[in-house]
RNA sequence: GCGGGCGUGGUGAAAUUGGCAGACACGCUAGACUUAGGAUCUAGUGUCGUGAGACGUGUGGGUUCAAGUCCCUCCGCCCGCACCA
């Protein structure tokens, strides 16, 4: 398979073309590095295929939007660990799926056509071409035979095919909701998309509209998406963020008499129903415009209503005070005590969560608190405690004022008042999460159609299979409209369909899928990328799965992370595939910032370019610069100094093979620095500590900078080590040793703990925990040797002079503590 | 407010998990080689002190022969969620 041509730069043989390297003695990585690629292209040196005989390891990053910027340093910090991490595993003897791809449908391509007139395919197709020529000049060791593109119709085939699945399951299903509604991007968008009542992607202010709308009922899963993370092994933060995100809570659903109709509230704490004093509705609850006409004061109500549908959900949480109206003339009674009680509405009461009405305890609700001392409401204190002319107590305490509750602690107490609403009919326990269905539809052109037509007999239908993939089509102009329409509203012909059912005339939806869709499961297609029957053969996917580490940004965690958990779980429902989790590892990098620690981005024009750092000091450098920037999972600031230092180590590592001399056998110091670098070294990668994998490299190449002669067998082992970090030179040095296979292939090597044991030792000598000295030992002396020492060092004698010597404490090979 | 995390030289950071604090690198200082240097090499570099030595991991306390590391107190910073009943 090896063309000599190709390995020796169109030189006959080895001899000739060291020959003329000979000559050349800067390291000249343009040539080592534009060389190494061009091999192990033709040589298909990260080609993978299912191999039995192997363990698998599938490590998996993030893949990109193709934007018109290009790749900035932040990409490669990612995608460079896990080459790191594939390498080594690589040379460890594992069959390594190591793939890319681009998730190429998004509004920027589509916002650049409306711009420009370009047709969103063809900008993404020459931004996916930019992207992979940088990606190729970093030298990653990806899988480009299996390269992705979520935006080619036999991509998205399989994530239509997909929806159809979660219709057909009655996961999918649209609904008229108030949607969060972004007016400059002209696009509805899923709860996860809005940062602080702003829109995700430009930061314009989120509105609310009532549309029709697909949706995914995410919230089925909220129960196994929780505790199913217990078996994983993904970083802390992701856990606790996505829990936090799905908030669960446990509860009771207590039935209030409101006139002659019942009044529903959620509650966290039942047991403090004693304490109830008001109730309060959100403005938009149903029983506001039901009962309406027997209120007393209408206009008030209504003008109170109006006035909270103007404001934006973050006016709504930024509110001083806490404003409202009562409901008079229809009173609520309290089913624990009879008591009769005012109803009120309030915005301070959200409409999505629980029932959107509460029973307010003012004495251990802040919220209600504030409420009551507002409106001059009673406050009943039930729980033992703290100091309620100030504030609401809100921690638990035994329950007084409380009828049949009384003296019981929390546990009791909720127990108690959950069984007491069961038996009278008026309750039962419940689970209340945070987690919304996920909003599907989106109102634009570049994005997957949803494959359903709408029939005025039959309704919605899926459409069949054969048609499959229902490509997009051409459209006049890609503005969508204030009102909320599609562009695809716009595509003529396109619009027109047979009902599956019927026969009869169908309208098609015109509302694309989320940029989420395609992402949510392209780590299955990674596994069997050109199938064209399955989105995954059963043995493809058997062999591959599960992704055993996946590094990306922590900006995910609540939603392409969260999103394609739960849609791996539905395909495992359906039986299509093997494991309820896609994921084994999950571990996050930091951001890289500007110098100044501010965050890169083209209008502080800040951004460093990765093309140009490697045209100035070469992707190796870049690689092992990015890897010793700092701790991986910190955000780290860029050094052009810090960069020069790693180019430096470079350098020397290179220069180094002058002194190599091949007929000189390693000293048993020599070995020990060796065996003591191999297991740094590959222990830190496992642990993603490479800022510190990096350092002990170093560290052996200054001892070994310090030899007049190098022995091969250091410098090959030397090499190895730092083949994943710079495989360019690596492979190299390891051509110009002589030998004509590639390094990438070749064996990690094995570390010896017994030699890379120190035969003496350095141990601290203390008195009374303070450093007095040190002492050389040989590291197996026995303690009576070692106390002899310590005690003989001169200034350990003129410490413990005229003290009594109280104990002497051995720790063996680190340290003598001497007590007097 | 709730949840997660952090605090170590002039700078980025190490510290085998309780055992010589500051590895490695940047920067700086001095010197060497240079026509020149964002090149290379040598030495030094936590603070105070000529020195022996003393002090030193945000603050104050505790456990221990021994604490950056464990426990308690307070202060400060970052990230996520946030009127979620």
């Amino acid at each position: 398979m090896t063309t000599n041509n190709a390995r020796y730069n169109g030189k006959a043989s080895f001899e000739e073309w060291k020959k003329e390297w000979d000559l050349e003695e800067r390291y000249n990585f343009h040539k080592i590095e534009e060389k190494w690629q061009r091999i192990w292209e033709a040589e298909k040196a990260y080609k993978v295929e299912i191999d039995k005989n192997k363990e698998k390891f599938y490590a998996l990053v993030e893949f990109p939007y193709p934007s018109g910027a290009g790749l900035h340093v932040g990409h490669p910090r990612s995608y460079t660990a896990l080459d790191v991490i594939s390498r080594k595993k690589r040379m460890q003897g594992f069959n390594v799926l190591y793939p890319m791809g681009f998730d190429a449908f998004g509004l920027p391509a589509e916002n650049y056509a409306i711009k420009t007139g370009v047709h969103p395919a063809v900008s993404t197709k020459a931004n996916i071409e930019n992207f992979t020529r940088q990606l190729k000049s970093i030298g990653f060791s990806f899988d480009w035979d299996r390269c992705i593109n979520t935006s080619s119709p036999e991509y998205y085939k399989w994530t239509q095919w997909m929806f159809i699945k979660f219709f057909e399951k009655g996961l999918a299903y649209k609904d008229k909701i108030a949607i969060n509604w972004c007016p400059s991007c002209k696009v509805g968008l899923a709860n996860e998309e809005v940062v602080n009542g702003c829109c995700e992607r430009c930061g314009a202010q989120v509105v609310r509209k009532n549309k029709e709308q697909w949706m995914i009922a995410i919230t089925k899963y909220a129960d196994r998406l929780i505790s199913d993370l217990d078996d994983l092994d993904f970083i802390e933060r992701v856990k606790s963020q996505q829990v936090n995100w799905i908030g669960r809570s446990e509860g009771a659903e207590l039935d209030f008499e409101f006139g002659d109709d019942k009044l529903t509230v959620f509650t966290t704490r039942p047991d403090t129903a004693f304490g109830v004093t008001y109730m309060v509705l959100a403005p938009e609850h149903e029983f506001v415009q039901k009962y309406m006409s027997r209120f007393e004061n209408p206009a008030e109500i209504q003008a109170y209503v109006d006035e909270t549908a103007k404001k934006s959900d973050l006016q709504r949480s930024q509110n001083e005070s806490k404003t409202g109206v009562e409901l008079k003339g229809i009173k609520a009674k309290n089913p624990y005590n009879g008591d009769t009680i005012p109803v009120f509405i309030s915005d301070y009461v959200l409409t999505g969560y629980g029932t959107g009405a509460i029973m307010a305890v003012p004495a251990h609700d802040q919220r209600d608190y504030d409420f009551a001392k507002a409106f001059n409401l009673p406050i009943i204190q039930v729980l033992d405690g703290g100091d309620i002319s100030q504030h609401a107590f809100e921690e638990d305490g035994p329950h007084i004022n409380s009828s049949f509750l009384n003296g019981m602690n929390k546990e009791d107490g909720m127990r108690a008042a959950i069984d007491y609403a069961v038996k009278n009919g008026f309750g039962r326990s419940k689970v209340n999460y945070k987690l919304r269905d996920w909003v599907f539809s989106r109102q634009r052109y570049w994005g997957e159609p949803i494959p359903m037509v709408y029939c005025e007999k039959c309704g919605w239908q899926p459409i069949p299979e054969s048609e499959l993939p229902l490509t997009l089509p051409e459209v006049p102009d890609y503005h969508p409209n204030d009102e909320g329409e599609s562009p695809l509203s716009k595509a003529g012909d396109w619009l027109n369909a047979t009902c599956p059912k019927c026969g009869g005339h169908a309208r098609r939806e015109t509302d694309t899928m989320p940029n989420w869709a395609g992402s949510s499961w392209y780590f299955l297609r990674y596994c069997d990328p050109h199938n064209d029957k399955e989105f995954a053969s059963k043995e493809a996917l058997d062999y591959w799965m599960n992704v055993d580490w996946y590094n990306g940004g922590m900006e995910h965690t609540t939603l392409h992370l969260l999103y394609s958990r739960f849609w791996h779980k539905f395909l495992h429902d359906c039986g299509l595939v093997p494991t309820k989790e896609p994921y084994n590892k999950r571990t996050s990098h930091g951001m890289i910032l500007a110098e100044n620690g501010e965050k890169m981005s083209k209008s502080r024009g800040n951004v460093i370019n990765p093309d140009d750092i490697i045209d100035a000091y070469g992707a190796d450098t870049f690689r092992l610069y990015e890897m010793f920037i700092g701790p991986f999972d910190q955000v780290a600031m860029w050094s052009d100094e810090s960069l020069m230092g790693v180019y430096r180590f470079v350098n020397k590592v290179y220069g180094l093979f002058a002194k190599v001399d091949k007929t000189l056998q390693p000293s048993t110091d020599d070995l020990r620095q060796m065996h003591k670098t191999i297991l740094d070294v590959t222990d830190r990668i496992d642990q993603m500590k490479f800022n510190t994998a990096v350092s002990s490299l170093m560290t052996y190449v200054n001892y070994l900078s310090g030899k007049e002669k190098i022995a091969a067998e250091l410098y090959t082992a030397l090499l190895k080590l730092m083949s994943p970090f710079t495989p360019h030179l690596a492979e190299e040095m390891w051509a110009r040793m002589g030998n004509d296979t590639l390094i990438v292939a070749e064996s990690w090597p094995k570390g010896d703990k017994a030699l890379a044991q120190d035969n003496v030792v350095t141990m601290a000598v203390q008195v009374c925990g303070k450093m007095r000295g040190t002492i050389e030992v040989p590291a197996e002396s026995s303690r009576e040797d070692i106390e002899k020492a310590a005690l003989n060092l001169d200034n350990v004698k003129r410490q413990i002079e005229g003290r009594e010597i109280k104990k002497i404490i051995v720790v063996p090979k680190k340290i003598v503590n001497i007590v007097a």
